[in-house]
DNA sequence: TTCAATGCAAAAAATTTGCATCCCA
DNA sequence: TGGGATGCAAATTTTTTGCATTGAA
């Protein structure tokens, strides 16, 4: 669980008023929910912590659409895709360091993988300016792998 | 372009009939679709041009959701995602050699990337079994990318 | 006070499903 | 010929949008 921190909030909300966007409810909200985030999350889910948190009003579906859309506009925050349709969000590198995710494919639970496996490899393209990339693994962890002599070796 | 070729036609058709299902004209002609593709291709996609194919007459956009499932259950397609929402799906590698995408980021062309940049890099996570992943490049290509000594170096 | 932001409902877009009919095996 | 596959329409799911009202600056 990653260390929750104010500082991020208030980098982004100067982000935001630099862009020319109010500092609302709604969002600090929304960004209270993705700063706290351990896994990215989606629109549902941040909408359904939203009804917890948030100090009792609750924030509409439509307007946490247009907040994390707002969001990922201004690069604060990205989108990640695990194998399933669905889009999730989190915090991008300004405020949570380059890294991608495993997936177990049992049991759904994700792990941060960082130093980034593709870190300067990408670049025997033939002139094509790669500028980012979205990677993500998928696999077993280690409670979901069949048992290995593993346990008694100590590891 | 890739070679288009009936022997993949072949061998997915096989693999259909071994696992118990029909070999059909919509199915035939979504495959035929996918193995000509260049690039991956959304549902509606494949389905536009089943118009144009498929001897004249049509599938059923349903129908062509229910066969890209069935695909996808049997390992023949695989999903890709590129930056925007989109869901895209190409021939998985039993019968395209295991390969990622560079997506530009100003004109939307895609790219094939091989060989793959994430080789044998996966297995320093600590127990974790990595069996697949998922990565696309996205940046400017040639044509797009801001003009450089590049054509004067002759590269 | 003013104009952007929100809530709410309705609209779009994307995907799935029920069911009568069709057609591959 | 029997049961899975398809077409078609309707239902879901996901996301966006119009508009009157609210609220941050």
């Amino acid at each position: 669980v990653p260390l929750l921190s104010f500082a991020d909030v208030d980098r982004i909300r100067t982000v935001l008023v630099r862009a020319g966007h109010a500092w609302t409810r709604p969002r600090a909200a929304v960004l209270s929910v993705l700063v706290a985030a351990a896994v990215p999350l989606k629109v549902e889910e941040i909408h359904a912590q939203l009804g917890r948190r948030g100090g009792g009003r609750t924030v509409n579906l439509s307007s946490v659409y247009r907040t994390v859309n707002l969001l990922r506009g201004l690069g604060v925050v990205r989108p990640v895709r695990f194998g399933d349709g669905a889009q999730r969000f989190e915090l991008a590198e300004d405020d949570r360091e380059h890294h991608h995710h495993f997936v177990c494919e049992r049991c759904g639970r994700v792990e941060d993988v960082r130093p980034c496996p593709v870190e300067g490899v990408d670049l025997e393209l033939g002139g094509l300016a790669v500028r980012s990339h979205h990677l993500e693994l998928f696999g077993l962890c280690l409670g979901c792998a069949p048992t290995e002599p593993r346990d008694r070796v100590g590891v």
